[in-house]
DNA sequence: CTCATCATGTAAGGAGTTACATGATTGG
DNA sequence: CCAATCATGTAACTCCTTACATGATGAG
């Protein structure tokens, strides 16, 4: 049910299109949650439905349309609750610890190519995270620039302190994953 | 799709009855990958099906049955080849990690409660992992130790080993959000 | 005899994945 | 005029969740 949230997160900052929600989502939180379009379109839809989000058709070129979506009061409504309320935490599925408990299954090529791509995977969000904090740190974002934009000067602190550290843990468990899977490749030469 | 692996990973070891694959599960690998019994069940009867695991109907008592279950030559190339293939990583999708980054959007009492909400988690799983790290080193883990028992003395070690670098990461994970967590209430302070 | 535990599920629904489908507009 | 990108989906499927359902056996 997270998506929604993330969903509402961006639009609360100001109307989009799906399309163009789904290209900010993609830069901003697509990274700790991600969502195809294949989903934001239908989510969008339902929280129409809801009554939680609005839809404008608008006219693009000749035939062309758009629909631009805005928040009611009920969809912000529904984001501060979310917010107030405590988090659902999702019962732990961890394929590469599942893996790594069994890695004497593993041909000893196999186990050393699970590490590396496991550091290559984690590198890849590690890059992720710290360009987002760059960007959080630098005020280069152009989704966390408009939203500082409505936001009180009192609040802009605030705002900004917590995104960093948000992606600040993102950045720290991306390092702990590689010097695991580091100590795994060492642990493999140990073990001849 | 790896629950199926995780069940394999326990079945190898020897033969179990659905009920008591499912009390296992819970002990050892659910650690690292929950299922219910609503799940495994069925995925038992897909996975016979396909061939991997063969149930065997014992009679018990006057009328009561029950089904115990034993891995196919199949079913052990599956896991074989599954361990040796590459691992298909999850998109990121973290509800704690969103919530944090909009922090400013909770009351400062919900953002106090969402972070010790956090630390309970979290060391709940620390020392579900501790526990596992424990019996593992000091082989009282019984499904260890029934495995050991099916392993060859050269073997053992690395058996040993892995299991025990899979936990110890577990456990840094666990600390790290721990420790996150609790720099974000200093942060909450500081902030006022 | 009764309660804990053994034993095995089904049913309905939500969330997410992958692949496919279609057409409009704008810039070069 | 042609390619990139704008724009919005559907369909089929797997996986997981939650709740419910049912009955047998063994220990005291």
């Amino acid at each position: 049910m997270s998506l929604r949230y993330a969903l509402l997160a961006i639009l609360r900052v100001g109307p989009l299109s799906g399309y163009d929600l789904q290209k900010q989502f993609a830069q901003s939180v697509g990274h700790v949650w991600y969502a195809p379009d294949s989903q934001i379109y239908p989510e969008l839809r339902k929280m129409e439905r809801d009554g939680l989000i609005e839809g404008e058709e608008q006219v693009r070129g000749e035939r062309g349309v758009r629909r631009v979506y805005h928040v009611t009061p009920e969809g912000d409504r529904a984001f501060v609750d979310w917010m107030n309320s405590p988090l659902e935490y999702q019962r732990v599925r961890d394929p590469a610890h599942l893996r790594a408990a069994y890695l004497e299954s593993a041909s000893p090529d196999a186990a050393r190519r699970f590490l590396h791509d496991h550091i290559a995977e984690w590198e890849g969000e590690l890059e992720q995270w710290r360009g987002e904090l760059t960007h959080i740190e630098a005020l280069t974002n152009p989704m966390l620039v408009r939203r500082l934009q409505v936001t009180a000067d009192d609040e802009r602190e605030r705002t900004i302190a917590f995104k960093r550290f948000a992606y600040e843990g993102l950045v720290e468990r991306a390092l702990a994953e590689i010097a695991w899977a580091r100590r795994g490749l060492k642990l493999l030469d140990e073990l001849g």
